[in-house]
DNA sequence: CGCCGAGTTGAACTGAATCAAGAAACGTGG
DNA sequence: CCACGTTTCTTGATTCAGTTCAACTCGGCG
């Protein structure tokens, strides 16, 4: 729990009291490799932060899905805008390790909102953060070739290249599972 | 004005009160087609929402620009990573038709988010908005044909094909204008 | 009227998709 | 802890969408 409370912190100042409120509305939750964590179709019920694991998130389709973000250890996990809108997600999010959830639901988080001075300062600055990530994101994909994105997946995230299978990698590049073994024979 | 408080108002109920302050802020600038409103290497001072006109986010280049953004009237433009961040921005925002910007600056969005209850409720509806906005882009570039996206912009943004040259179209797809030409051609 | 930038068209080229088959790694039950 | 079956990864051949370079047309504006 304290690292949240350190993770906020480092955005914002954060009394003792202000803290008791968030912090007494948090859930543990673990969910197994493999497991579900939201599912297509669903509404977004949380947002959470990953004690430890690993999370991907993919639109499920017959014949191949498509893999389009992970996230890790010390940040924030959600289907956000299913999440911000209600409207069912249109993708699936999972554990691709075993991973421990700490989780405020959406209704505890609107009366955070409404009750502290501090909940729309959180939820501006966790709202900011994703759309950093996203802008980023924007510009890779219209600015550098799959194989330059993959090298930056080493520089930025060089968890991801040990832990994660290579399909899942190439989807979340915007290519194929062999486009990708080739761009890594050609590379070393 | 009145605009703007109808679209602050979509998303949460506002006193007379905190409108008062908030609109207090408002500077009104007009730009004329062709002229720059955030350049390239420089610090956003502003959150700005556009009563008339239509901005274009591009990263200038030697051989050819990279247009990523539109945004139109009724809409917030910011270079809001930038903004949030006091980092200079890597790109230019210019006006692509006569426009004209109510706009907040940064010290004074500060204030309003110390000394009203509505600030970062406001902040946060922005940074949604923004966030929600460039999810769909994301899955938008994994997922569609450069086809795809060009009759999406139909659908979902028709003044867009009217209104703007195509080469910048074509950048935003993600494509050359060469391609784009022969995409139309073979769609008509 | 002449110029210039935008758009179009053609030809050659390239990165990645697709289809297909074999090799390696993985986990599950005995 | 091994053996088997399944999934993942690799490699090859072919096809395709989009790039690049180049030449030409069109339309608007000085």
């Amino acid at each position: 729990m304290q690292q949240i409370r350190d993770n906020f912190e480092r955005m914002i100042k954060l009394s003792d009291e202000d803290w008791n409120i968030f912090s007494s509305k948090l859930i543990r939750q673990e969910f197994p490799k493999k497991t579900t964590i939201l599912q297509n179709g669903h509404v977004e019920g949380y947002l959470s932060f990953i004690e430890k694991g690993i999370v991907r998130y993919y639109i499920p389709s017959e014949n191949k899905d498509l893999t389009f973000t992970f996230v890790f250890d010390g940040e924030f996990t959600s289907g956000y805008d299913s999440f911000i809108t209600r409207i069912p997600a249109n993708y699936t999010i999972e554990a691709l390790a075993d991973t421990v959830l700490w989780r405020i639901s959406y209704n505890d988080l609107q009366d955070i909102y409404a009750e502290t001075e501090i909940g729309n300062t959180i939820g501006r600055f966790a709202s900011e953060g994703l759309f950093l990530k996203k802008s980023k994101r924007e510009l890779s994909l219209l600015n550098d070739s799959a194989e330059q994105r993959y090298l930056n997946l080493f520089t930025e995230q060089p968890q991801l290249i040990q832990k994660i299978p290579q399909k899942y990698l190439a989807s979340y590049i915007g290519i194929t599972p062999q486009a990708l073994s080739r761009i890594r024979k050609r590379i070393y």
